[in-house]
DNA sequence: CAGGATCCAAGATGATACTG
DNA sequence: CAGTATCATCTTGGATCCTG
C-alpha cells in the first residue's frame, strides 16, 4: 500500500461536489415530472396495461407516456412484455428488481412530501 | 363495532395514491434541473453570495439562479441577507433550519446516484 | 457585485387524428 | 388496445446588455 498516492484535494470542495455530482446524477435519470411517478405505479401495481398506467398518472398525455416508458426500459427501470398470443396484441408493463433500489429515494420523498404538505397547511391559518 | 361503515377502497389504489401525492408534492416544491443543487451547496457553504453561489453551480445562468432563488426563498429554504452598511450592497444567501430537514432526501438520492454511477460504469464493459 | 430587462432559439407538451 | 404522427402552443433557457 505505500506506493499508494494520495492526491489531497480541498476537502470542502472535495465533499461538496461529490454529494453533489451524485445527486445530479440521480436527478439525471429519474428527474422531471414524471419519471418517479411511472415507477412508484408500476411498482405498486405489479404489471400493468398502458391505458391504465396512463389513468393512473393524473394529467399524462399518451406520448408523454410513451416517450417516459422509452426512456425508464432504457435505464433498466421497466420491463415490457409483450403477450403476442393474444390479438389485438396485449402489452404489460412491470417494474424491475433496479427499479426497487430506489425504495429509499422514494421513500425518504414520500415521507418529506406529507411533513411538508403538513407545514403548508398550518402555515395557511 | 358494528356500525361502523367502512368505506371498502381499494386498498391498492389508495395506498399508491398516498405515496403518490406525497411523492409528487415534493417534487413540486423541490423538482427541476437546480433547487436541489442549489440547496446542497448552500447547505455545504454556510452563507454564500450570488455570484460565487452561481460558480459553485455548473452552468446555471445569472437568470435562472435569480429566479430560483427567489422561488426557494418563498418556500422557506433560503435566505437572504443583505448588507446594506457596505457599497456596493453585499448580499449573502444562507440556508434555512426548514432545508435541513431535506437531509434524508438528498442522502438517499447522493447514496442512489453514487451506487447507480457504478452501475453504469459496470454496465459499459 | 447583484441582479433586472429583453430577445430569441429550442425543447416539452397538449390536442387531435390515425393505425395495426 | 397500444401506441404513432402532426401541428400549434407554451414554457425554458441561454445570450447579451444594462444599472444602482
Amino acid at each position: 500500500m505505500e506506493n499508494t498516492i494520495v492526491l489531497e484535494e480541498p476537502i470542502t470542495a472535495q465533499k461538496c461536489s461529490e454529494n453533489l455530482s451524485s445527486v445530479e446524477d440521480a436527478i439525471y435519470v429519474i428527474g422531471g415530472k414524471w419519471k418517479l411517478k411511472i415507477i412508484i405505479v408500476l411498482q405498486e401495481s405489479g404489471n400493468i396495461r398502458f391505458n391504465e398506467l396512463q389513468r393512473n398518472i393524473q394529467g399524462i398525455s399518451a406520448r408523454v407516456l410513451s416517450n417516459e416508458l422509452k426512456d425508464l426500459e432504457l435505464n433498466g427501470f421497466v420491463k415490457r412484455v409483450v403477450h403476442a398470443e393474444q390479438t389485438p396484441v396485449v402489452v404489460e408493463y412491470i417494474s424491475t428488481d433496479y427499479s426497487r433500489t430506489l425504495k429509499p429515494v422514494i421513500m425518504a420523498l414520500s415521507q418529506w412530501g406529507r411533513t411538508h404538505k403538513r407545514k403548508i397547511k398550518e402555515d395557511m391559518r
